[in-house]
Parts: C-alpha cells; structure tokens; sequence
DNA sequence: TTTTCAATTGCAAATCATTTGCAACAAAAG
DNA sequence: CTTTTGTTGCAAATGATTTGCAATTGAAAA
C-alpha cells in the first residue's frame, strides 16, 4: 500500500511559458490575463479573486474581468480552485504537467496556509468508487489546525 | 497502520431527544427550531438552508432564521456543515455521541451524495501536524465522481 | 501591415447566499 | 402569572460572483 504517486515538485514556470499554455487552449492573451498570471506566478499561495484584484498595476483591469479569467484558467486546467473556512474562493497557479492535486494545511487563526505532500492511498479511493459504482472519482482534501505563531 | 476509528452508526433520534440535546446547550426550544429538527431528522442527506426552508410546514419560520438555528446547532456539534460543488452550506444532523466525522461522495453531474465510511490513517494526520508544528488538527474530505446512473 | 471579426473587456445592474439591526414576541424561570 | 432574556420576523445591508451589452482589441486572414 503506497501513498499516491500526485507530483509535488514546483518549478515555477515563466510567464512566456504559462501564456502559451494558455494560447493552446485557444484563447487570446490579453493584458488582464497576462497580469493575472504574473501574479499567480509570484504567489505560490492560493489567493483570492480581489487579492489578485488588488495585486493588478494600478487597477488595470475589472474585477468582473479576473473573475471570467479565473474561470476560464481553472477550465483550461492551469489554476486550482479551494474553498476554505470563509465563502471566498481562492486561486493557485497548477504546474504544467501537474495534475494539480496537492493539499493545504490552513491555520484556522491567521488563515496561513501550507502546502502538503501527504496523501492518502489511491486504494482507498478505488475501493470507494467500485463500492458505489462511481465513475471518474477524485476528492478534496483541506486540514486545517492552529499554527505554532497561533498557539498559546 | 488501520484506519482511524470514527463512529459511523446510525440510530436516528427521535424528535424529543433531539430537543433535549439542544436544551442541554442552554436554549430554548421553539417552533422553527424543532420544525428544522425535524425536517433533518426525516432526511439523512446534507441539505441547504433553503431546502430545509422550503421543508417548513407552510412557510412557518422565516429564511434568516434558519440561518440562524444552523449556526446555533452547528455550535451545539448537533449538525455538521458541508461545501460540495456549489456555494451553499450543506447540513446534516449529527448522531449523539458521534465526533461527526465522515465523507461524502458526491455525484458532478446530479448531485446525488452517499455517505462514505472510509476513512485514511490517522497517522496521516499526525504526521502533518507534528512536521508542520500544528495543532487540533482535523480535515474536511469529499469524495466527488459519476454515479452509476449518470455514466453513459 | 492593414483589414476584419470574433473574443474580450468595462461598467453597471442583477443574483445568490448569508448576515444584521431592531422592535415585537414567546419560552423558561421564579 | 410575571418577569427576564433569548428568539423571531422583517427589511435592509453585505459579500461574492455573474451577466447584459456596447465598446474595444487580439490574432488570423488578406
């Protein structure tokens, strides 16, 4: 019984080569995107849509328009979509050749977030499927605690 | 390594023991508190606050106030909240004496949700939180895929 | 490079889930 | 039965996200 074989190795790509990711899903690359990515790029956090709202040169564009740009990078598979303890969503840049899967370990305090490794054998996942005759299944996983700056 | 050993048994209450749960928290039991009660009592599935609104005996009890009972109850350990697919909380009552603890797996295409069992090491969990130096340590887990009935 | 056209953006208004202030009300305690 | 204090209804306020539409702009074609 071996743990999951998901990458975890993060060479963060340039943004040349996250724009032409994007060029191949046939989509045009346009300032807003482009700022989006850089951004994401310099923050290897999962990062909320105003956050990388408010991270935009001079407000360059609308917060509509990173919102439409979330959804169409989260289809094109190069962000991640979590949810967390507050109602907002947040964002994470997915490495090429990644499948993206990884967890976060948030503080339930200061909302620092960790990224891990650790995951679960994929037989118990397999198991759960057949059990219930379930096709294409995934999950998500969050764990959450007090960091050692929020103890005490 | 075995798997962690949260309770899983399910002996539905009974509407009067219920209530008495929720006295022994110091509150009062009034009409939309023991309709909400209820109406999770008769369905052992996360439900939304509007659905469980909608559920009302001719709209007996106003939205903000389910609202609020779900806050109240989710306090009390009484129900436990979820977030699937959508942006609405999901709530299901929690046995008494159960720690609340298990999954779903959660059809993408009809919503359909079945309870899981399994459950990954315990280890796990404390691996993550001794190497990272966190404490009271929990996870949320949910299991998404196609149902048999959606396949095809 | 310039033209052309569909994809994309900004803006404002619309939705959706959820929360809150406040006065009227009703359980539970005495 | 009266008091006390927690609760509710209602309406308005929030916060996140979506959408219609006209104006704009990448990028493919000429």
């Amino acid at each position: 019984m071996k743990t999951c074989s998901h990458q975890h190795t993060h060479k963060r790509q340039e943004l040349p080569a996250l724009t032409d990711r994007l060029r191949r899903h046939a989509r045009k690359i346009t300032g807003p995107r482009a700022a989006i990515l850089e951004i994401l790029r310099q923050h290897p956090h999962p990062l909320t849509t105003k956050e990388i709202f408010s991270e935009m040169p001079r407000g360059e564009c609308d917060l509509a328009t990173v919102y439409r740009s979330m959804h169409l990078l989260e289809k094109a598979g190069m962000v991640k979509r979590f949810h967390f303890y507050d109602g907002a969503a947040r964002f994470e840049l997915v490495e090429e050749g990644s499948d993206g899967h990884y967890h976060h370990l948030v503080c339930i305090r200061c909302s620092g977030v960790v990224k891990v490794e650790e995951c679960f054998s994929a037989e118990i996942e397999k198991k759960i499927a057949a059990k219930n005759g379930f096709k294409a299944v995934t999950h998500k996983l969050e764990f959450f605690g007090v960091c050692p700056n929020c103890q005490g």
